[in-house]
DNA sequence: TACCCACATGGAAGCGTTTGCGCCGCGTCT
DNA sequence: AGACGCGGCGCAAACGCTTCCATGTGGGTA
C-alpha cells in the first residue's frame, strides 16, 4: 500500500481512506488512487485490514448436511446475498455428533467471522453459551431457535396444509411417514400438524398408522412397506418430506398399487424431483429463505434493527399423487 | 496474548511458540501455557498470526452449482478432509456467466486463501492467468483442467460402460440424451463414448437419436419426448446423467411405456435417488473424489509432490431399468 | 576442571492496515 | 477585512502476532 500511496502522490492514510470507502477524501484523489491500485492489481490485505480494527468480512455458515437438497438450496440463497454484500462464506460442515461436539468445543470459527448462520438445526443451551463466547451475531435459517433471529416456514401450518388436503379429499385413514433426525428441528411441527388435523376432524389416532424412521428416501420406502403390512393399510399417507414420499412411491409402485387411485401420497418441500414423480406436496421457497436470512444478517451487521422471526410462506401444490377417497371413477 | 504470557510467566515469544506448535519449547512450558490459554479460552488471532507471516489457513472452493447433488457431494468430501487438516473453506458460488466474469475480474479470494479448488468446470486461458496473479496453488476436482492437478472420472470410460452394457444386451437403436452446460466440461467425454461405442459395434449414427438439451431432469423429460415423437424411436436410451435419465423415466411412464420391457434406460453418476427409480447407471464415488482432492491439496500445501492427475473409478450398477432386446419373455 | 554446544527463553523488529488527532488553506459570516 | 468553520490530508500510534538474534544455563568432552 505504501507503493500505491507513493505512486499516486498521497500519504498512506489518504490511500487507505480512498480505497476503503466513504471517508473524507476528495473525489478526484479517490479516483486517482483507485486507478493506480487497479493498474497494479493491488488489493488490501484483509488480515492487516482486520487487524487494524474492523470486521473480518466473513460469515460462518454451519450446516449438518451439504448434499441434501434442502440445505444446499438454503446455502445457495444465502451465499448469493452475502456475496453481493461483499461477505465471504466460511463453511462448517457439522455432520454428526462428534463433529458437533468438536465444533462447539473448539469453536474453529472463533475470531474468524463477524457472524454465524445456523442452518436448520437446533442449538441447545450449552451450545448457545459456547457460541456466545465468540461474541458475534447468530441467526438461524430453515429452522427456528428462539434465542436468535430466524427465518423458516411454519411446520405446523405446512403440515396442516398437507393433512387438510387429504382430509378434504375424503380420506379418513391416513398414515404418517415421520422422520427423526437428531439434527433436524422441523419434525415436531410436522408431527403435531398430523395429530391436530386428525383431532379437528374428529378422527381417532391409530398408532399403527404412524411410522417413524430416520430421514431418507430409502427409509421412506421401508416405512411405506410397514404400512402395507397392516391388516388395514391407510388410504393416504402424509410424509414429512418429499424424499421420504418418493421412497414411499417406490414401494407402492413395486407393490403394484396405483397412485393415487389406491393410495394418495403427499409430501412437504417441493423438492426439484417431486415434480418428476408427480408428487403432491406443500411447497416452500428454500432459496428465498436463505436469501432472506442473508439480508437479515447484512442488516444486523450494519446495526440496523431486524425482525426476530420471519416466517416463509408455504403452499399446497396439487399434482397427481392425491385424489378423492373413495376414488371416483 | 500478552496476558496469557504474563500469567504463565513467560515471554510473548515463548507463549507464541508454545501455542503454535513444534518450535523449540520445553514440554513443561508448553503444557503450562496451553493450560492457561485454555482456561481463558484464548485463541490466537488468525489475522495477526497471518499478518506476521504465514499461511491464511483458508482454501477457496469455487463451484458453479451448490444444490446440484454432484457438486454438493464433491464439496462434502472435500470439506471433511480440509477440516481435518485445519483448513477453512471459503465458498465461492459462480452461478452464471456474470458471476464468473466478476469472479475472475475481481478475484475476491485474492490474498484471502492459500489455494483454490475448482469444482468441475473448465477454466480458460485468460482465466488461468487471472488465477495466476493470486499466486496460489490451484487444483481441480470432478473435472479436468490440464494446467492443474485434478481428480475426476474418465468420462469416456464411464460412457463406454453404459453404452457397452446396452449393446451387450442386444440394443442396436440407442438414443442419447445429451446435456450441455457452459460450465460443465464432462459432457464431451460422455458424448464421445456414445459415438465410439456405436462405431466399434459397427452401427451407423442416426442423428435423430441424439438429442441435446441443457442439463436437468425436466430437460431430460423433454428430450425423451422428442425421441418418442420419432417414426421409429430407439429401444434404449443412454443419458448423460441420472437426473436426466429420471426425467426420461417420467416421460416414459406417462406415455404408458414399460421400463425396461419397452425401453431400457441407463444413466451416469449413481445419484441417491437413482436407486429409488431402479435406474441402471454407471456409479462413481463423488464424495471420495472430493476427499482425494482434499488430500492432494493438503500435500501440495505441505510442499510434497503429488500426482498431477488421478482418475476415479466408475462401475456399472445394474438395476431394473435395462434389459435384453428384444425383451425375453 | 575448563570450554564448547545445544537448547530453552527473552527482546524487539516488523507484518500492512486503520484511524484519532492536528494542520493547512479556502470560503463565509459579520 | 479578520476570524471562524470545515473539508482534505498527513503523521504516527496502535492492532496481535511471528521470528530473527542474542542471552543464559546445564551437560558433555577433552
Amino acid at each position: 500500500m505504501a507503493d500505491i500511496a507513493r505512486l499516486s502522490g498521497v500519504s498512506m492514510a489518504t490511500a487507505s481512506r480512498a480505497l476503503s470507502g466513504a471517508s473524507r477524501v476528495s473525489e478526484s484523489t479517490r479516483a486517482r488512487v483507485r486507478r493506480v491500485a487497479d493498474e497494479l492489481s493491488y488489493v488490501v490485505s484483509p488480515e492487516a485490514s482486520r487487524l487494524a480494527g474492523g470486521r473480518t468480512g466473513r460469515v460462518a455458515v454451519v450446516t449438518p448436511h451439504i448434499s441434501r437438497w434442502f440445505f444446499a438450496a438454503l446455502l445457495e440463497g444465502l451465499g448469493t446475498v452475502l456475496r453481493d454484500a461483499d461477505l465471504d462464506v466460511l463453511l462448517y460442515h457439522v455432520k454428526d455428533a462428534a463433529d458437533r461436539h468438536r465444533f462447539f468445543a473448539e469453536l474453529p470459527a472463533h475470531r474468524k467471522v463477524d457472524a454465524v448462520v445456523v442452518l436448520a438445526f437446533p442449538v441447545d443451551q450449552v451450545e448457545q453459551q459456547r457460541l456466545a463466547v465468540m461474541g458475534v451475531d447468530v441467526i438461524a435459517a430453515g429452522g427456528q431457535i428462539a434465542s436468535y433471529p430466524f427465518v423458516c416456514i411454519d411446520d405446523d401450518v405446512a403440515g396442516r396444509q398437507a393433512m387438510d388436503h387429504l382430509l378434504f379429499l375424503g380420506h379418513r385413514r391416513i398414515g404418517m411417514l415421520s422422520s427423526y433426525d437428531p439434527e433436524d428441528p422441523a419434525i415436531a411441527g410436522r408431527s403435531n400438524a398430523y395429530f391436530a388435523a386428525l383431532d379437528d376432524a374428529g378422527i381417532a389416532v391409530d398408532d399403527d398408522l404412524v411410522v417413524s424412521r430416520p430421514w431418507g428416501a430409502d427409509q421412506g420406502a421401508l416405512s411405506m412397506a410397514q404400512l402395507l403390512s397392516l391388516r388395514e393399510p391407510p388410504t393416504a399417507v402424509y410424509a414429512h418430506s418429499d424424499e421420504v414420499a418418493m421412497g414411499a412411491l417406490r414401494t407402492l409402485r413395486r407393490a403394484g398399487l396405483r397412485v393415487p387411485e389406491d393410495m394418495s401420497v403427499v409430501g412437504i418441500d417441493d423438492h426439484p424431483l417431486a415434480e418428476l414423480n408427480d408428487l403432491t406436496t406443500v411447497g416452500q421457497d428454500v432459496g428465498e429463505q436463505g436469501a432472506v436470512a442473508g439480508r437479515m444478517l447484512v442488516s444486523i451487521l450494519r446495526g440496523e434493527p431486524v425482525d426476530r422471526a420471519v416466517t416463509a410462506p408455504t403452499q399446497l401444490i396439487v399434482r397427481g399423487s392425491t385424489t378423492r377417497w373413495p376414488a371416483s371413477r
